[in-house]
DNA sequence: TATTGTTATACTCTATAACTATA
DNA sequence: TATAGTTATAGAGTATAACAATA
C-alpha cells in the first residue's frame, strides 16, 4: 500500500520536520565549542588522513564554497591545517591537528547524548532497526553519507 | 549501548542529512504547482474546518510571520481565503476553497512519490517500522506535526 | 494592557558565477 | 585550456522586534 490519505504522516514530510528539529538540538550542543553540525563530517573525514578541498567537497556532498567557509572555520578553532602540496601547487592538503582529534571525540560524545535524547521513547529494538533503516536510505537514495 | 564511534552515523546526523534531501526531492515535485513542503501541513490542517492564523502558527511548530507569507503566497495560489472573524475583529478565519482542496489531495499523491523514491531501498516492513519509528519520535521528542 | 495579524529586518545555510594561481 | 581554491553575491528558510487594529 503506497497511497497515503495524509501529507504530514508521509516519511518525506516527517524526515524533513524532523531533520531540522535533530540539527537544531544537535547544533544547541555544539554551539559551546564552536563547532556546527556541518563540521562533523568533516572532521571525521579527516581522521582518515589529509585530504584535499575538492575532494572532501564532493565526500560530503558540498559545494566547493561551502568547504571553504567550513574550513576557515575549523582552522581558526585550531582544529586543522591547510598545508600546500609540494606535487601540485595548487592543492592545499588539510590535515587534523591534536586539538581536531579532541573536537571530533567531543562531536560523537554530543552526537551520541543528542540521539539518547531523540530516542527516548523508543525501544532499544526500534531505535536499532530506525538506525539501519536510515543507513539503508541514504545509501540507496545516493545521499553522499561518508562513514 | 549508547556510545558511537562516529557522528555520521547517529540518528542526529543521518536524520538532518536524509530530512534536507527528502525536502528537497518534495519541493522539487511540489514546484510545478507553485507549492512548498512547508504548505502542506496547512493544507491539511484547514480540510477540518476554518481556523485562526496564530492557531495554525502554534499547531504547525513555526512563528507567525512565517504563517502570513505561506498564507500570502497559498491565496495567491486561490487555495484559501481569509475571512475576518465577526465576533473578535482581529481574528481571520482561514478557509479552503475547492482548487485548496484539489492541490491538497494533489500534494498527498506527490508526498506517496516521493515516499516511493525515498523508500525503494527498503522492504515494505522495513518502511512500516521506519514510519513508525519516526511518527514515535516526533511526539516523544515534542514536535510539531499535526495529523 | 493584551492579543491578532503584519511588516521590517537579520541570520543561517546553501548554491552559482566570476576570479587567481597554478597546471 | 583545465583545475584547485577563493570571493562575491543571491536565494531559500526561519526568527525577532516593532507596529496597527482590535479587544
Amino acid at each position: 500500500m503506497t497511497v497515503e490519505e495524509s501529507v504530514t504522516g508521509t516519511v518525506a514530510f516527517m524526515l524533513g520536520k524532523l531533520g531540522q528539529a535533530a540539527t537544531g538540538r544537535f547544533a544547541d550542543r555544539l554551539a559551546p565549542f564552536g563547532l556546527r553540525p556541518r563540521h562533523c563530517a568533516v572532521l571525521e573525514l579527516l581522521t582518515a588522513g589529509p585530504q584535499a578541498q575538492l575532494a572532501l567537497a564532493r565526500t560530503i556532498g558540498v559545494t566547493p564554497s561551502v568547504v571553504v567557509d567550513m574550513l576557515d572555520e575549523l582552522e581558526e578553532l585550531g582544529a586543522l591545517r591547510r598545508v600546500r602540496d609540494t606535487v601540485d601547487r595548487r592543492r592545499q592538503l588539510i590535515e587534523l591537528t591534536p586539538d581536531g582529534h579532541g573536537l571530533r571525540r567531543t562531536a560523537v560524545r554530543l552526537a551520541g547524548e543528542t540521539d539518547e535524547e531523540l530516542l527516548g521513547g523508543l525501544t532499544a529494538e526500534e531505535a536499532a532497526l530506525l538506525r539501519r533503516a536510515l543507513g539503508r536510505m541514504a545509501s540507496a537514495s545516493g545521499i553522499p553519507a561518508p562513514g
